[in-house]
DNA sequence: TTCCTTACTTACCTACTAGTAAGTATAACG
DNA sequence: CGTTATACTTACTAGTAGGTAAGTAAGGAA
């Protein structure tokens, strides 16, 4: 038998990657069972149920969330490799199966999610839009970025744009990210060499 | 017997509705069929699969969309108007059911979608982008916006902003909506009152 | 009056969905 | 050595998905 948590974070991974092609209701756990050569019911043994699933899917983001931004919220720092940060997290995602935002995928369905999976879906948007709140007001400060307008609203306006541009992008293709990347860039300022 | 197209006009306008608030792969021709009272198999004697459905109603924005924008596209005209016009649409139709953008809930099911459908979902999107890049231009021209970077770009990044906010607006409220319309103002240089 | 078309209904099909109950091989624990 | 927990498999369920074939009631045209 492998490690305690081999098969789990199997599926967790190909979990992540079919909620970003497909959305929610778009796969089932015969997709992940055949990716990973086992039966249905051993999923079935890790995550009872869809919604064990999705939460454990969300609580990873957040955690990955935290992980990534907790220096930065902590002690401050420069706000542009924190920008560059999420564009190039964006792209990669985009690049690695056309991916779009987990939390893209899941407000669509939105309406049928049970509540736990609601509210933590609220949790990771409101700690996104903190963290990008506070990188825009030290960018600010620091004279790294320059733009009109309240900082949580710009954020809001930001995290927006990329969900939104990372669907259009399946549409249109990459060049849709790097325009959007590029005319994000120019408004805050930054220097687009 | 009613008219020629009552029933399929009622199967078109359930249809937009729940693919607006449950994505393509969220409802069934039982969901529209149950909502109208009549049988399962009527549904597909109007539309023998859901890929026809799904072209009847990209062609019907498709047409909404030219009626909406043909006159400024042929005469041009203010374009605050036109703006105003597509943040009042958004909101109206978020305020109808939290419905998301139908181009952003194809867009997740995009990789199953049949061919024929994901070429009119890109003609669609080519052309709000043709449209918003026109307004912006004449905008600019005529001193009623004020930004910076190529109208295109800001076009493309307009609209997947107002696609991803629609979706944010479900998990954090209309407020969401409010302040990215705000935010798009300030960074047109339009008037905010 | 007969025939054809329109707009359905009834009855069915296969495939797939999430989910469950019971059994089993393996490894660790005492 | 026997017990217990882990990590599954086998076999199943009820419900739903999209889709089809055949029948039918009503209206219009010849």
């Amino acid at each position: 038998m492998g490690r305690l948590t081999d098969t789990r974070d199997q599926i967790m991974d190909k979990a992540a990657e079919l909620l970003m092609q497909r959305g929610f209701n778009g796969f089932s756990y015969r997709d992940i069972s055949t990716h990973l050569g086992v039966k249905n019911a051993a999923i079935h043994y890790h995550f009872p149920s869809k919604t064990d699933l999705a939460m454990a899917l969300i609580n990873e983001y957040q955690q990955t969330l935290r992980n990534q931004t907790s220096a930065f919220m902590a002690y401050g720092g420069k706000a542009t490799p924190q920008m560059e940060g999420l564009f190039m997290f964006t792209e990669s995602q985009f690049c690695m199966g056309r991916c779009i935002c987990p939390f893209g995928a899941l407000s669509v369905d939105y309406d049928d999610l049970p509540p736990e999976v609601r509210g933590a879906t609220e949790r990771f948007m409101s700690d996104s839009v903190k963290w990008l709140t506070r990188v825009l007001e030290v960018g600010r400060d620091q004279k790294e970025f320059n733009f009109q307008g309240n900082p949580s609203e710009q954020a809001v306006m930001i995290l927006a744009t990329l969900q939104g541009a990372r669907q259009m992008a399946r549409i249109h293709g990459k060049e849709t990210l790097d325009q959007v990347f590029h005319q994000i860039r120019t408004q805050l300022g930054m220097r687009t060499h």
